[in-house]
Order: C-alpha cells, then structure tokens, then sequence
DNA sequence: GCATTAATTGGTC
DNA sequence: GACCAATTAATGC
C-alpha cells in the first residue's frame, strides 16, 4: 500500500505537520512508516519492546492500561494528528500502555532511532513536544482529581462530555460508538454501573440513544452538573 | 439459524 | 458502588 506523505497531510494538530518547516529539508520523513490497521487491532502491547512513535493519520484509537484482575483502564482516546506512545520514548525499553485502534485506521509510524535523532537535532520539534507534554500531564492530573473526587454520575456524564469535545456529534448523535464497557473502562466504573447511569440520563431527557450511539441532548444541563463543584478543574 | 458477545435488570454484600 | 446471576438483545459466522 501505498504511503502517507507529510506534505499532503491535513492534520493540523499533528506535531510533524505543524513543523513541517523545518523538517522539509531532512531525511526523517523519508523514514516514516505508514501501518494500515482494521478494527479492533492491537499495535502496541504493554510490555512490548517499543517501536517508535505512532501518529493516527485518520481513525480513532484507544489507549488502556491492563490493571488488577485484568480490568482495563482507558487513558485516552486518540483521533486524527494525535500522538501515541510517547511516553515511553525515552526511558525504558517496553511499552507500557497498550493501544487498540476502534475503527478502520491509518498509522504513522516514526521508528525510535528517528525519532531521538529528530529531537535532538532540531529545537523547534523538541519545543513542540515539550509544549505537548506539559498539557499533557496537567490532563494527566486532572483526570486523578476526578478519579478521586467525582461520583458515578459525574464520572460517566464528564465521560460524554471529553467525547463530545474530542469527537464532536452528527445529526444529534456521538461521533464515536463505544461499548458500555468501554465507557466505563474510560470512567473508571463498571458497565452496569454506566448503564443505569445511561438509563437515567435519559429518563430526564438528558441525553438519547439509538443502539450502542449516545447523543447529548441537552449540553448545558449536563456542562453546569459537572462545572457546579468542580467549577476549578479544567481539562 | 445457531453461537457467541453485549446490554440490561435485579439482587447481594 | 462492586460483583454476580439471569434474561434479553444484538452480532458474527
């Protein structure tokens, strides 16, 4: 198949993309990998020798953590010009996240060698990377106050609402289909749990579904539920 | 159509 | 609020 290149790339939010200046006039894109990956694939494995760095060129990905008794703990999600495996990228020689793709999706990969290469040589990337992994630790942050902090209600309507901003809706409906499972997975509760929240939600006309797709129905009633308490907490 | 998986509901601790 | 069990709905083959 054939691969991606960076100069036709419409990812803005891509790190590459954005430095793409700098880069044009290097060999480092001509390393680049482009992985083409189904659904449901698993290209990156905690405890994995790591392999670079991904970028989703166009998909949508999860990255989970395997925790005690084999529950999953999904970080993120990733979409189109987000980044994975980053943290990994200097220290240690294994993974340890583990990502699974959740739609048809294209990868970009940038081997570990590159990579250090491309850090180390050119300051406006590393600037970018920096600038990255600043916000990403304070999400990082975040996301253990609201662990500790939110009850289930909370937990699963803040759920929605990170999937609201980071994929948006169509004709009333998520722009991404979940599992319950994953959902609470995402939360940090149980399926069962998220149901009867689900159930609830849209009892009061909160929110609606058609099969696994969720849409919001009401975006400010359930905006001001969160921002009530926990007003201080951005993300 | 059958078999497996996911969603839902109710109950217990 | 987690875990377990039973039922039903959805989905894959």
């Amino acid at each position: 198949m054939e691969k991606k290149d960076c100069f036709s790339c419409k990812n803005k939010d891509c790190l590459i993309s954005q430095n793409l200046g700098v880069l044009m006039d290097t060999e480092f894109l001509s390393e680049k990998h482009t992985i083409f990956t189904k659904r449901n694939q698993n290209f990156m494995l905690e405890g994995a020798p790591i392999h670079g760095l991904f970028f989703v060129y166009t998909g949508k990905v999860k990255v989970y953590k395997t925790g005690i008794n084999g529950r999953e703990q999904i970080l993120r999600f990733a979409k189109d010009g987000e980044i994975i495996g980053h943290r990994g990228f200097t220290i240690g020689e294994y993974h340890e996240v583990s990502a699974k793709t959740l739609d048809e999706t294209i990868l970009c990969n940038f081997p570990h060698s590159t990579l250090l290469k491309m850090l180390k040589s050119i300051p406006e990337l590393t600037f970018s990377f920096m600038k990255f992994f600043s916000e990403e630790l304070s999400r990082s942050e975040t996301k253990v106050q609201k662990f500790a902090q939110m009850n289930v209600r909370e937990k699963v309507i803040d759920t929605l609402l990170y999937l609201n901003r980071k994929f948006g809706q169509t004709n009333g409906f998520l722009n991404i289909v979940l599992s319950r499972k994953e959902i609470a997975d995402y939360a940090g509760t149980t399926d069962e749990q998220v149901i009867r929240m689900l159930s609830a939600l849209k009892k009061e006309q909160l929110i609606h579904s058609k099969g696994k797709s969720i849409g919001i129905r009401n975006l400010d009633c359930l905006k001001s539920e969160i921002s009530d308490h926990m007003f201080f907490i951005s993300s």
